[in-house]
DNA sequence: CAGACGTAGTACGACAGACGTGGTAAATGA
DNA sequence: TCATTTACCACGTCTGTCGTACTACGTCTG
């Protein structure tokens, strides 16, 4: 089973953010590294994902700067991002709202432990 | 903090529907049911649970039927509802997506042991 | 007995995040 | 040479959630 996006809907950013917490990166390698972070469990759409870019610049958490092919045959252009402090803060804001959630959502699901 | 709904966003289905798993109810109750279970650390809105109500019933997950105050004093008409195989069918299923989600989600959480 | 509060439900419209479609363009590899 | 990978973006649509507002009955309290 694939993970249906509208599962995560509000955590794109979260996860975005957790990316770029320890490096500055740009769209193609954030969603590479989501792939290979989840295993290829959960790939994010190019769209969502660029989307996502624009509102966090716009809401401040990340700044943009580009980056032109330096050294030669090192690609193309790209647009790198940055986390900034308050993208910090809003993400240890999330992180404390996913873990209530989890407890809510705890609630609500019956494992089924012959399944698993 | 309170929970922000998009962050259940997709899930309240999921909720209402392990409400009904072991008794039919209405709206009302339901509401006051997810508040119990949770302490009121998760209260749906009226227009949420209503309209999921609406979209439930048209893909098969639950049906209705109205209930009138035979009694007296028993309070006005109620909607009750009731899950179908479907529903249980598509409860199971959420449940596993969410077990997954959790699985994804815990390599961009950072937990803080001090703050908790 | 008036008004507040709890019970029970509905209509309507707006918003925002996710995503489908389709496009540009350069670099790389077979 | 031609497909594939890299890298990004515009535009429009869909859907779940929620704000606002409304109806209406029952009960409790001052």
């Amino acid at each position: 089973m694939a993970i249906s996006s509208d599962v995560i809907r509000g955590y794109n950013d979260t996860i975005i953010l957790y990316v770029l917490l320890n490096s500055d990166s740009y769209g193609y390698e954030i969603s590479k590294e989501i792939r290979r972070l989840t295993d290829d469990k959960y790939v994010i759409k190019e769209t969502t994902l660029y989307s996502a870019f624009t509102r966090m610049e716009r809401n401040g958490y990340i700044e943009s700067f580009e980056v032109e092919p330096e050294a030669e045959g090192t690609g193309k252009r790209r647009t790198y991002y940055r986390i900034t402090e308050a993208g910090r803060a809003y993400y240890q804001e999330k992180c404390e709202e996913w873990l209530l959630t989890k407890d809510v959502m705890a609630h609500f699901i019956l494992e089924d432990p012959v399944k698993r």
